[in-house]
RNA sequence: GUGACCGUAGCUCAAUUGGUUAGAGCACUGGACUGUGGCUCCAGGGGUUGUGGGUUCGAUUCCCAUCGGUCACCCCA
């Protein structure tokens, strides 16, 4: 066998592409109108910006990581998620010093070293959205609104749920008290617990909590639960947040034990569920991650983001029909039969792209009804829809003429050649 | 990392209990049609049957290993 991709990786071919294209333009429309802005950050930093901020306990630090010495020594590591190499940039540009919150935005390629799955890829995309410096609740539910929206422009919210939760904070009176509440109850129950949750008790016991399984569920069901444990400020943010929602008309529903994989988050998180994608059910998630900044050598700025997975939408999108790109752009198709026509078309072409159109032009050496045919099979015609043809010949050149053929209906005329590109231009190349 | 199922042409699939030269449709290229397509007909190019080993007179078929794919566990987007 020749060369094949590497495991986990997959090319996005061009039918596959139009979708794409369509969500990150959905994006860019949405984030944009919400006060956002694009940063584009290097898909590769050091290792230890990655170690420092998601966790040294989570699964993507432990054994996911795409981590490699380069040539000078250092080791580096594929950005296993966005949010890292963000607030690095963040910091180290200084961008803090502008008014608050900071709106940014970013997409692009991810890399964790899974077992491929549906849904579930080694280069996965996301599209990554972070605002730093405010800790208002209205900044929480502003987010989670326009994750919403993304959604409704591409027609998937109704399929899709959202859930959110309140991990609270690191204050001793809020989660550290739970924590402490939960590994004794949990504790308690371990001989009830499947291994894998014995363990986590003693590693990251909050992550006990949306374990499935339904031995687990049945301990985990009597557990005490995070939101009875909130301190003041904690679950005052939480209201709020919630008030703000439904002001904003987001429905949504709470999620006890939605505890997200990342060390870092603390107070909301959030997830938009889906039971279309098999057994990942995540589209995108998030969560406030105030003090993350603060450890990475920043100010005490708070911050709160999410990541959507793009593969993963991309996969709810419906298949498109021509009529969704016909009239978006238009084709034409030159024809030249034999050198001189030739010669004579390509400044034509070059004007009408310059003018927005699709043009393609024929070599001039096969023969008219193969021409035709292929005009018929360029991936312009099948997804366009739309095609004029232009055949120009020795004859019709000797005239100063050329033939506009329409191609779904067959019809055609003959023009002046000094008149073509405003005639084609007219006919906008619509069918 | 664990488990289950699956690997035949670019794609979708055939190939009698293991039996000669592995076929078909679609797609592609050319011809019928020396300047008018979407139809039809004909022809052609394409395969070390994922790879390596084993059993056998003989393997696409049976066995083992390996690589890859798919799905699930785990985890997450």
């Amino acid at each position: 066998m020749t060369i094949r991709a590497v495991r986990g990786v997959h090319d996005i071919l061009p039918g596959e592409g139009e979708k794409w294209r369509r969500v990150e333009r959905i994006a860019r429309d949405v984030f944009d109108s919400y006060g956002y802005e694009e940063i584009r950050l290097p898909i590769f930093e050091r290792t230890e910006l990655f170690a420092r901020t998601i966790g040294e306990a989570t699964d993507i630090v432990q054994k996911e990581m795409y981590t490699f010495q380069d040539r000078g020594g250092d080791s580096v590591t594929l950005r296993p998620e966005a949010t890292a190499g963000l607030l690095r940039a963040y910091i180290e540009h200084g961008l803090f010093v502008h008014p608050k919150p900071i709106k940014l935005y970013t997409m692009g390629p991810m890399f964790r070293y899974e077992r491929p799955q549906a849904g579930r890829y080694r280069q996965f995309h996301q599209l990554d959205v972070e605002a730093l410096g405010d800790e208002h609740a209205s900044l929480d539910a502003e987010m989670i609104a326009m994750l919403v929206e993304f959604f409704r422009r591409l027609d998937l919210a109704q399929r899709l749920q959202v859930e959110i939760n309140s991990l609270g904070d690191e204050k001793p009176e809020c989660r550290p008290r739970y924590r402490t509440e939960l590994v004794r109850y949990l504790r308690a129950n371990a001989d009830r617990l499947c291994e894998e949750c014995r363990e986590r008790i003693e590693r990251n016991p909050l992550r006990v909590l949306d374990c499935k399984k339904p031995e687990c569920r049945r301990v985990l069901d009597r557990a005490p639960a995070l939101g009875d444990f909130l301190c003041a400020d904690c679950a005052a943010h939480f209201g709020k947040t919630r008030e703000y929602l439904e002001a904003t008309g987001v429905p949504h529903v709470v999620s006890p034990r939605l505890v997200r994989g990342l060390d870092y988050y603390m107070r909301t998180t959030f997830e938009l569920t889906t039971t279309e994608l098999g057994a990942q059910n995540a589209v995108a998630g998030g969560g406030r991650y105030d003090g993350l900044i603060k450890l990475l050598g920043g100010p005490p700025d708070p911050g709160i983001g999410f990541a959507v997975g793009v593969e993963r939408v991309v996969q709810l999108l419906p298949d498109e029909g021509p009529e969704a790109w016909e009239g978006r752009r238009v084709g034409v198709f030159l024809i030249p039969l034999g050198e001189e026509p030739l010669k004579r078309l390509l400044p034509i072409a070059n004007q009408l792209r310059s003018k927005g159109l699709v043009v393609e032009v024929g070599h001039g050496e096969r023969k008219l009804g193969r021409e035709l045919e292929r005009a018929n099979k360029l991936p312009q015609a099948k997804r366009l829809g739309v095609l004029q043809a232009v055949i120009l010949g020795p004859d019709e050149l000797a005239r100063g003429e050329a033939i506009v053929r329409e191609l779904k209906s067959g019809t055609q005329r003959t023009v002046p050649l000094s008149g073509l590109v405003d005639e084609l231009l007219a006919l906008g190349g619509r069918a």
